[in-house]
DNA sequence: AGCACGCCGACT
DNA sequence: GTCGGCGTGCTC
């Protein structure tokens, strides 16, 4: 077994095969299956995963394997079979499923070189080749073609008086720290000190704590105590006295910080009716998915915390994803708080330093739960019990780059591997999972009321257009306007919130109705006040805002839609005695600021929190007694099938932040289509109602869950040549369907151009169609030269949830 | 994806 | 005659 099968990191057609290696003599036993190397592909060498040893290979000239990258591997068996499902799954190619299951810190950087050889003679180099070569031992290939000399390099090269070298790097470098300790025991130690001249101070204090402490001392510890240098400690290590050496460290982005232990709730009917499944489940190691269906503020995270206590009881490991929008403090403290250094947290805030370092505690079995975003579910634990999915709905769960997965999709073939529970919970349920919940596919548990069975609070649906006829062109309907008074006056706290960050939507002429759209994309540009650019959110465009309409030349510009910053404005202006956090991206993006914003707002400082999104989940705060909605509509237009649903979702979650606990709550929503079914089931928080109003559309349009859908889509700098390959496709996968799918397309994508690339899409509805993974691998295939060098793209999305 | 190899046009 | 353009095909 002393040949390696090896999957190269090379994203490409041509290389998504295992290449064999040989092992060398003293390697063998060190290489496993799941570990990186670096390995030699053609002239430069590369990373790669092991996948699997062997004693023989078809190939002649097999290669050595140069070195291996870890001590342990980095997959364990189970997670190179899943890469393999994975890669089927979403047509990905194999190292880009391996990468995806890995914390970005183990990705291979790489270095190209150039040195000098060996055995060559400076003085036979030319003088500027050698005039490079004065200052460094070696000049990385950039620079060297910056500095234009490379083709006289490169002459050399082929003299052989330079060797161009490829080097494989670690992305991010263990945390380590310098401890030092008594290298020499006390007595020799008490010998030393005397002879020490009477002006060495400082090494006689340092001599002396060591007659006390030999244990090893953080090096930075001894400096603040004694206030000395590194140069006090190199004289006594040369002495051999004190000895130095690196400790790897974890970097801990919680600080110290302790939380605070909670004991499990008291379990209400409702909540002990829905666990009890579940905790059978895991005790009969049964593979079974379960949908856990409750409203806002009935207790499903306590249901969470007490079937994992189970699992931990049983000495296996659980696995939590939480959208990455609402892993907020407040969530983490919850689990912490549980299950203490037990639990490991995974979210995008973290350096890539810090998430390798909470992914390394998983692996050597130091904590037994992770708490994260979407890639969590790739956690390295061996011993799964169970895998929780909250706010099963979010979209945050899908991946929108390659490997386009879902990670219920991947939660559910894990939990088969482990034979263990999946517990999906939402109080707004995706259509998709309620449905299977209906058909028996998964298993429906629900929790009806509210804990103290609070009631809902009430909503109000105010319609905006109403408001205009009758004068008010605030952005603030008198309704909402006279609560917020009310509740200003009460000392209660208030929620307010807008899907939108930033200042304005889009700039428009007002004489034309020319709105100035992003020069390489298909689309409005967005206006940002603080620095008074406008900004293409898609290819990052950035203009000042013209003095005058570039169509008519008139000076009548104006902005449109209403971001956050600009309500900000304006309740300053209406209610200037108000106290208001504003909570969004560009607020939260400072590390920390997310949290310091909520206590801020916790601990009364202020009586407005303003917000988008990432104020819709999670926030349970006593004195939240209203909630507006600004404007319900602004995903409602969107060309996509699931804005109505998305709608209900997001309205009922904002609502669910009124009135959790003894206070009542109310809530209005403001919008211009208050007869839309979202809108208004929303209102009435009657998610049955919903579910089968837009089952129907569903149906009659054949969107999921009745159909699958997947998209492709193409892009290319030239329209005619997307176009055609679009039109291609299309009939290529028409012909090879079944009757009863639908193919749509070719059309333009929404969003018909981006970045100066023409985009085309085409988009199939089908029931049952077990060929159509071949037929589209075909169609990469087919168009793999064109893609490599022709600068096509073509993306294919096997379960889309974003059609633009 | 790189990189080498190879085959054609424009220059010392 | 050679330098360098980028099309083609290979990488264990």
């Amino acid at each position: 077994m002393n040949i390696a099968r090896v999957i190269v990191d090379v994203p490409a057609k041509q290389t998504d095969r295992a290449f064999d290696y040989k092992i060398p003599s003293h390697l063998e036993g060190v290489i496993l299956p799941g570990m990186r190397v670096v390995v030699p592909f053609g002239p430069r060498k590369i990373q790669g995963f092991v996948t699997a040893l062997q004693a023989e290979s078809d190939f002649q000239q097999l290669k050595s394997i140069s070195e291996p990258m870890d001590l342990n591997p980095v997959l364990n068996q189970e997670l190179l079979t899943l890469g393999e499902w994975l890669t089927e799954k979403t047509l990905c190619y194999k190292i880009s499923a391996f990468q995806a299951m890995l914390p970005a810190a183990l990705k291979a950087k790489y270095e190209k070189k150039l040195v000098m050889a060996k055995n060559a003679d400076r003085k036979l180099l030319p003088e500027r080749v050698s005039a490079l070569f004065q200052k460094t031992e070696e000049i990385l290939w950039d620079d060297a073609v910056k500095s234009g000399a490379l083709p006289l390099l490169q002459k050399e090269a082929s003299n052989g008086n330079i060797e161009i070298i490829y080097q494989v790097k670690e992305r991010v470098k263990k945390k380590k720290v310098k401890q030092v300790f008594a290298a020499a025991d006390p007595n020799k130690l008490a010998d030393y000190l005397q002879q020490l001249p009477g002006n060495a101070t400082k090494q006689k204090e340092v001599l002396e704590y060591f007659l006390h402490e030999e244990g090893p001392v953080d090096q930075k510890e001894l400096f603040s105590l004694f206030g000395i240098t590194s140069s006090t400690i190199k004289g006594l290590m040369q002495k051999g006295l004190l000895g130095q050496r690196d400790v790897e460290i974890y970097r801990n982005p919680f600080g110290d910080r302790e939380f605070e232990r909670t004991e499990p709730l008291f379990l209400t009917d409702g909540q002990r009716k829905a666990i009890i499944p579940i905790l059978n489940s895991i005790e009969n190691n049964r593979h079974e998915t379960f949908l856990l269906y409750g409203v806002t503020g009935s207790g499903k995270t306590e249901v969470y915390l007490q079937s994992i206590q189970r699992v931990l009881e049983n000495g296996k490991e659980a696995i939590v994803l939480v959208p990455e929008i609402s892993l907020t403090p407040q969530m983490v403290k919850r689990f912490k708080g549980r299950f203490g250094n037990q639990v490991a947290v995974m979210h995008s805030g973290l350096s890539a330093g810090e998430k390798y370092d909470e992914w390394r505690k998983i692996q050597r079995k130091e904590v037994k739960v992770v708490v994260g975003a979407r890639s969590a579910i790739f956690a390295p634990f061996e011993n799964l019990g169970i895998i929780i999915i909250d706010e099963e709905h979010e979209t945050s769960y899908k991946q929108e780059e390659n490997p386009r997965y879902h990670a219920r999709d991947v939660a559910i073939e894990r939990a088969g591997n482990h034979k263990c529970p999946v517990v999906l919970g939402s109080a707004t349920p995706s259509l998709e999972s309620f449905a299977r919940a209906h058909k028996g596919v998964y298993h429906l548990l629900t929790l009806e009321n509210r804990m103290n069975n609070q009631a809902l609070p009430s909503v109000d649906i105010i319609d905006m257009r109403e408001e205009l006829r009758e004068g008010n062109r605030s952005m603030f309907s008198r309704k909402l306007l006279e609560k917020i008074k009310d509740r200003l006056g009460k000392k209660e706290q208030i929620v307010l919130f807008l899907n939108k960050r930033g200042h304005s939507s889009f700039v428009m002429c007002r004489d034309c109705g020319y709105v100035i759209n992003c020069p390489h994309c298909d689309i409005s540009l967005t206006y940002h006040r603080y620095n008074q650019q406008m900004k293409c959110h898609y290819c990052g465009y950035e203009a000042p805002v013209p003095n005058a309409c570039p169509e008519c030349e008139s000076e009548h510009i104006r902005y449109f839609g209403t971001g956050t910053q600009k309500v900000e404005e304006e309740l300053a202006k209406i209610l200037p005695e108000a106290k208001v956090i504003r909570m969004d991206v560009d607020t939260t993006s400072r590390k920390g600021a997310h949290e310091k914003l909520l206590d801020q707002f916790q601990d009364g400082h202020a009586d407005i929190l303003l917000g988008t999104q990432m104020i819709a989940k999670g926030l349970d705060f006593p004195n939240i007694t209203l909630v507006g909605v600004l404007s319900a509509d602004t995903m409602l237009h969107l060309p996509d099938f699931r804005s109505s649903e998305k709608t209900f979702q997001l309205l009922t979650q904002v609502s669910g932040r009124a009135g959790r606990h003894e206070l009542e709550g109310e809530v209005i929503i403001q919008t211009y289509t208050p007869e839309h079914y979202s809108i208004e089931l929303a209102g009435e928080q009657d998610y049955d109602k919903f579910y089968e109003r837009e089952m129907m559309v569903r149906k009659i349009h054949r969107y999921p869950p009745f159909y699958y859908i997947s998209l492709v889509t193409v892009s290319h700098e030239e329209l005619m040549k997307a176009v055609s390959v679009t039109e291609k496709i299309t009939q290529y996968i028409q012909s090879k369907l079944s009757a009863e799918s639908i193919v749509l397309g070719p059309v333009a994508s929404p969003i018909p151009r981006i970045n100066n690339r023409y985009r085309y899409q085409c988009l199939i509805k089908y029931k049952r169609e077990p060929e159509l993974g071949l037929a589209l691998k075909k169609v990469l295939d087919n168009y793999q030269q064109d893609i490599a060098t022709g600068g096509l793209s073509v993306s294919i999305d096997l379960n889309p949830y974003i059609l633009m």
